[in-house]
DNA sequence: ACCCGATTAAAACAGTTGTTTCATACGCTT
DNA sequence: AAGCGTATGAAACAACTGTTTTAATCGGGT
């Protein structure tokens, strides 16, 4: 099992092939047999480059990451926390690929989050927890003093589960809102602009962080220090 | 295949087998010989009870909505917005069963949304539309004037896709989360109380009201600032 | 006591699945 | 051209699946 030139050309189509067909049905619901119609590939290719269909799982996903993240990469730069939050939303929701058009990509590693397998970990120490360590960071600047772990955390929440739920739930979407309604008011740049526009509304609150602060204080004064 | 007292045992308990079953590993990775192993029933039983899998999986999801449906009922009554909002949440919260402990009913929904088979339709109407409507119903109250349809949606989805990613994501979470942040502060009503904070902060922004009025008025201006 | 429908039990069936086998074809080095 | 390791192709295998069949059992009504 080398990597020559002329036998990538058939591990990666079979790579692709699996990726898109374990997004679409999952793992079970997928057959070997399947993939490499698909892939214009034999039925003994698999067994042959990878070992057995498990090993072609966790080999696509880790092949759905790789070429995941290159596309839409979050933006650098030093701008201004607003400026920055708007681009990192507009970023994660392009990535998600909005409501109508998700790439096997991200579909795939989606799953992967929902009915983690052992890919998962890797996941999301590769690939998610970066993401989310950004925005920890633009969160912080918003805040009138250094914030709390905890409550970064459940921020960042906030914010990244507008954004995830929408893509969790872009298959039963067509069910709930009206066609016209989805073709209308949820295309990915309204959705961006309309999670940007909630959060920073929250997140500019006055009001808001002081309930942070005095929820912080009673926490400190009723719990042991830790950390 | 009646209703009467004796065998309504063996059909619920193999509704319940299945619908625990289902919603563990869903559909395709879960055998006929498995639920009916579980249920203390033959192998025949399914078949001759449901007819073929497929209707006993449709039964499942029926069963489990019934019986989910009554416990944490959304709160009547015409108290002000922000508590109606913050019962609403708290309530929906507590129905994801928070992150620790989800029934099996609550996961084989969610995993009817993630992955909708025909069941779904049938499952939004009955089950979801009736509490997203009711939500919708708070938003108007904090809008200084009456909301177009998909400015409430939205709302909708922002606060609902707070809760719901929470649940969605339940399985990585401790991945994500050090275990002991996941005990200390991402209890129900602790998550459940940021969400309402984070809401209830972005829908008494003045600002942000200001802005959907503006973004109303001119739709096409804000399709092009994002193109 | 007998019968008859409803239910259960066990086995068998037919189809599909992941995997393996083995013979053949290909590409490169000598 | 010969030789050799790699890759492909078609078939077969063994296990598992949902479903069906067939016979046995149960329980109540006549």
């Amino acid at each position: 099992m080398n990597d020559s030139v002329e036998n990538r050309d058939i591990k990666t189509k079979i790579l692709i092939a699996a990726g898109k067909k374990f997004a679409e049905k999952g793992f079970a619901d997928t057959t070997v047999r399947e993939i490499c119609d698909v892939a214009g590939a034999n039925l003994a290719a698999v067994n042959y480059y990878f070992g057995d269909k498990e090993s072609l799982y966790i080999e696509a996903v880790k092949f759905a990451r790789k070429n995941r993240v290159d596309d839409n990469p979050l933006p650098e730069g030093d701008s201004d926390p607003e400026t920055r939050l708007r681009s990192f939303i507009s970023t994660m929701v392009k990535r998600t690929g909005g409501i109508n058009s998700p790439s096997w990509q991200l579909q795939l590693l989606m799953r992967e989050l929902l009915f983690p397998t052992e890919a998962c970990q890797r996941l999301i120490d590769e690939y998610f927890r970066p993401s989310f360590s950004q925005l920890l960071e633009i969160i912080q600047e918003f805040s009138p003093r250094p914030l709390e772990e905890q409550q970064a955390y459940r921020l960042g929440y906030s914010i990244i589960g507008q954004v995830m739920y929408l893509r969790f739930t872009s298959k039963m979407k067509s069910m709930f809102l009206p066609e016209k309604m989805l073709e209308d008011h949820f295309q990915i740049e309204q959705i961006a602009e309309h999670i940007y526009q909630f959060s920073i509304a929250a997140l500019k609150s006055e009001e808001f962080w002081n309930l942070i602060d005095r929820d912080s204080e009673s926490n400190e004064s009723n719990e042991i220090r830790w950390a």
